[in-house]
DNA sequence: CATGAATGAGCATTCATTCAT
DNA sequence: AATGAATGAATGCTCATTCAT
């Protein structure tokens, strides 16, 4: 029998009667991003994100309208909670290529801390973008983000440590594939090593490291 | 109109019979390839993989028994097709930085000639490699590919042109990467240039120096 | 006609939305019952028993969650509604062959007037008895069931009117065998006299009278 | 995978060619016997059928043009063999009361070497007989079974041995009925005993008495 | 006589969604 | 503000059967 049906009147757990909006939507939001980021839009099913949640099923249709609609919340507070997370960050009162070596270890820290992040990233990639394009939030803050490295970029190569011919865009791309690959490309890449999909502390950190170093002996001079 | 029409549906481009096993499996693995890269595994829908191959759905469970192991022939067909154009480099025949430059590119040429394999790889990632690790024949064909970045670096750190404590697993992760991220996470990437997924042929060629010129400055002495 | 017509299937008799689980399952129920026994599990079709409920066949899998887990819903029903009309029965209140005799005429009358039950434990038995096994609720029933012919048994033992090797397993069998028979075996059996399956009503009564006589005969002294 | 489909081209054991029609078709009724036997007209599978017999599946339609064809076929032999076997009874050689517990015995015995045909005639009666209606040769061998027990009561009547209103049909019923229930209801029947479905042999030997004696008692005068 | 390749029609089941309260 | 009951439209899959050689 599915776990998802009432099947046999068992109406499980007693879905607790907030009558508070803000925590039922929270609640709906953080279970559904666990969903999409585990196993895709496509994959999530509505009727599991409910089964985990405090409230019933019929909530997510209340607060967010659609399957689609809920996905885009769950993107949108994603993309946001990483851009929050960046704007801690305060580069400029760092020396270029201290700031560069900070800007690196945050991206990788952050999407290592954060793999639903990164496969919600992934998702809608193979969704071909398809819900990016709808949000008008998003697009907004990540117009800011390439300037954070522009920022930097303009600084090492006025101040001569930095090569010149640095390209702020193509620069941003490498750190984000760089750190992107260890979280995105876990398993398929563990299988070389013919071990798990989570690497130990130690090479963690080793990674870490190289990473920071691939992109620094690039940018300067 | 009866209130019980047979509603026959209208049978669509004349399914050539073709009797011939060969020409039939390789037509259904090559438009399954096409829909699983287009729409992952869930996204995929076996009916319109039918609609888009030149014999009848029924002929998928004949050849293949189910969705899961069809998707399985697609994803090991990929790897093989991969590592088979991988084969033709003859990386011993030159010195080892040209080798690893060599190596780089072919890496960043075949992921761009065939997103239909780096969508399929992330595609697999998204299903936590599920179908990878029961796919004895990918698995061996990994193990392989180690060994050629690992030839490289140990001619080159033997030549004394490489840096002594390049790490040949390290090495081909920050490779992969690179060279993934441009053509999987397009369509995020893409919002930030406000443009196209796909970029233009100078922004390519620039992009793909980049990439070289990353991975030998990171390895060269 | 336009080559790609919608073909929209006409929406049959109005599915009365009754609100009322109990009323729902309840009609399912019944519609099963009829349909498994008249067909049963392999040749019972959920489209068929859809037909012929008053709600839609998604309620099936709403309720029950399986074409199994219906099946075992309808099988434990029907031994159910036989035990509950069984316990009816006082046959303490009288003298052994008495109660002997009522037990049987019960049998007989019950099966008779029930032949959707005994065609489903027929058709139970095509299945190596694979659902029952699966049933505590009819495992726990049919243990009190043999302790009536048992009671039965004793008393008359102990009043000296029946014979003192009887087995009350063994004569429950018997009884069992020549009530089921009439009905079960209605179809080939009536080849033998060229006629319908039915009997007509005075046969009837000519075979229930003989079955009593039969076990009596075989019971008494 | 299903094991039925050809999944992957594994072309199963090399199809003996025999190029001989009667060991051909032998075969395939042997199979299909115990395929039908085992799981009724709806739950046996051509495919499976196929699977288990020496010679293609194609052969099925070559040789019998049908499912429905072959279950005739089947359920013809199966009577014809039983037919086969009474008709090496010589109750005539007997005493009517030795005849009558011939008789008996033979019914029972063969019944109990026989399931195969037991369950073919139990689904018959599941399928409301339509097979069987369809065949002459079925119906001619049974009009001449109910003269054998005709025989045997008209002699005991005679002689003064059987009671004198002694109706050889409802004698063949109950004969049947005793008999048949052993085979046909063993999974539903077991479960009060809490054992398997097949009875220990002493058992079974003690079964066989009652039957015989419940049926002479009641046709002794 | 024999068969590998191919299939239309149907089957149980699932999914996101809406109705009525 | 909240919800249990209900569902149309697919979805992956199977079955007996036929075609072409």
């Amino acid at each position: 029998m599915p776990p998802t049906a009432p099947a046999k009147r068992a109406p499980r757990a007693a879905p607790t009667r907030t009558n508070d909006p803000e925590r039922t939507t929270a609640n709906i939001l953080e279970v559904a991003t666990h969903a999409f980021a585990d196993k895709g839009f496509d994959g999530a099913r509505i009727d599991e994100i409910a089964e985990a949640m405090h409230t019933s099923k019929r909530m997510i249709y209340y607060y967010f309208g659609s399957k689609e609609a809920l996905y885009l919340a769950v993107l949108e507070g994603a993309y946001q909670r990483m851009r929050a997370a960046e704007a801690t960050l305060d580069l400029d009162a760092l020396p270029p290529a201290k700031a560069l070596e900070a800007l690196v270890g945050f991206t990788h820290d952050y999407q290592l801390a954060n793999p639903d992040f990164v496969r919600l990233v992934a998702n809608e990639n193979m969704l071909h973008g398809a819900f990016l394009k709808q949000s008008k939030t998003i697009r907004e803050q990540n117009a800011s983000a390439i300037t954070t490295v522009q920022r930097v970029c303009e600084r090492g190569v006025r101040d001569g440590v930095f090569r010149g011919d640095l390209d702020p865009i193509d620069l941003h791309m490498s750190i984000s594939a760089l750190c992107f690959f260890n979280v995105a490309n876990r398993y398929t890449f563990s299988l070389i090593f013919e071990r798990g999909p989570t690497l130990p502390k130690s090479a963690v950190a080793k990674r870490r490291e190289r990473i920071v170093e691939m992109v620094l002996r690039f940018a300067l001079k």
